[in-house]
DNA sequence: TTAATTTGAGACCAATTACTCTTAAATAGC
DNA sequence: GCTATTTAAGAGTAATTGGTCTCAAATTAA
């Protein structure tokens, strides 16, 4: 696939970043935890998790009382920060006909009205922190995982 | 992958429609001068563009001065359509999150969001017309292959 | 020190997508 | 009819992504 928004790693990096943005951020939660409650793959969960440890997005502990917890605020951290360690950047810059090379000087037809919608996804992504994120699911008891509305303890 | 807006099917597919829309709409155009022009794989292309002939967007024609043409005027058929008839519209249903049910009774974070750049993207496909896009490539001499501002034959 | 718990790393397998190839069917022109 | 040309259909292969599993390393607590 050539023009991907999220891939499966990254919605399940973000639903699980915004379920840790729900929890006293002074504590490391299990991944198992985070797996458990999503009804995430354990193992694959761990492995996308670590893509945020890896950029000091994520902390991480091991033993008996380990865990992950956000490295800084979470109002600090957008959506955008989460997807684009995951899944790198490649949707905010790429051509919709996936040509190489299509820029302003050497356009394709779409060029213009994609390179709008990218931004506006762009932005959106940026001015999303997980602590919006995390406040929209607690406060309006949004979804998070397909288990109809969520059943997170807050 | 889990939102994509186009699959590599799809990015050739439309390649392909717009250089096709270009050409004069009476006479069938063998597949292999779409695939050589557009250094697309020739079986590739083949199989894509039978997904738009099998909905009727394309009438093929087999044997020495075969090929293949529109069914009705590039003007009435838009990049929505060919997108759709080759990767389905599940961009453009589809929540960011991937949460089954997603909707506005049950919403995700990003529901309100989301919907509304998927919204603006299916606007943009389904008001350009295979018509405009080989008008743009024509008029002002873009890009529709890798291999720089357009060689072909208007 | 030993056992239990947790992440890290990476090998491994499965599923999906991208792509290739072969054969058949239709048609044109000789 | 025969040959060349073209799409149709689908089997088959390669590459990427998604997902599982095992073992090592770190840490806690008994």
């Amino acid at each position: 696939m050539v023009v991907v928004v999220l891939s499966k790693a990254g919605v399940y990096g973000l639903r699980a970043a915004t379920y840790l943005a729900m929890q006293p951020s002074d504590e490391y939660v299990p991944i198992s935890n985070i797996a458990d409650d999503l009804r995430i793959s354990f193992h694959f969960l761990t492995k996308v998790l670590q893509s945020l440890t890896q950029v000091n997005m994520l902390k991480s502990f091991r033993g008996p009382k380990g865990g992950v917890t956000f490295a800084r605020p979470v109002a600090e951290i957008s959506v955008y920060d989460v997807v684009v360690a995951i899944d790198t950047d490649s949707m905010f810059r790429e051509c919709i006909l996936a040509l190489p090379g299509c820029s302003d000087q050497s356009p394709c037809p779409l060029h213009a009205d994609w390179q709008q919608i990218r931004k506006r996804v762009r932005t959106l992504f940026k001015e999303t922190s997980l602590a919006d994120m995390a406040a929209q699911v607690k406060t309006k008891k949004l979804r998070l995982s397909d288990i109809g509305p969520s059943m997170l303890k807050s």
